[in-house]
DNA sequence: GCTGCTACTGCGCAATGCGTAGTACTGTGC
DNA sequence: GCACAGTACTACGCATTGCGCAGTAGCAGC
């Protein structure tokens, strides 16, 4: 199995929570996500959630001038991009759970 | 979130998972993986991940007659859907505990 | 023979991640 | 000052895949 069909669904939750520890730009959530460990996500993926996200009000967005190359849209959480994150990781767990429990019983050995 | 996108890239695992506990057909699929929680799953996405699943080469299939309706189309785990099985387990779980890893440090509370 | 349960198939849609290309700004080396 | 690499974002179209809905069909009980 590919893993980039895991993704589906689960990359708004794992923008949202990369951006609930700090206010980011698309850049560098695309850099954080691959340091912990979604090796395999596309930036495009990224700024396509990003702006989705944004769409329907869940962040919010400001400019910054940097240093080292263009501006940078920084995004950061609202209250309601905090509560989607909030319900979207119970679900996330619940679902994993299931998952696991399905699958302990053929685990291999 | 929608768990309906979760089920994206999983639904072949947890379809793998129910036929290594024993041979079934796609009514009993629907029904055993809504047993153990998946219950949103609909019948005609079993279906055709069983369908797409056979025509990988991971099942074998056979016919047999029922008492309670039509004939029945069994299908089972080859050496191939056994492999992939594992494989995506492994996967499966990998990518969980990555994602359990992001979302422990914004766990409500 | 109509209804309801079982069992499967086919068609088209929608969501979403990906690949590729394109735009644009900055600093470095020549 | 020009090519180039790195940074940062946008746009377009594609592929995968789960879902809804409709259709086919067998069997049981009334």
């Amino acid at each position: 199995m590919d893993s980039s069909q895991l993704l589906k669904g689960v990359l708004d939750l794992a923008v949202l929570a990369v951006l609930a520890e700090r206010d980011s730009y698309g850049y560098d959530v695309v850099r954080r996500l691959r340091e912990v460990g979604l090796e395999d996500v596309g930036d495009a993926s990224v700024y396509g959630t990003l702006r989705r996200l944004f769409k329907a009000g869940a962040l919010t967005s400001y400019v910054v001038a940097s240093d080292e190359g263009p501006h940078r849209k920084y995004y950061g959480l609202n209250d309601v991009g905090r509560s989607l994150l909030q319900t979207s990781a119970k679900t996330w767990t619940s679902f994993a759970a299931t998952m696991n429990d399905l699958l302990k019983e053929v685990d291999p050995g």
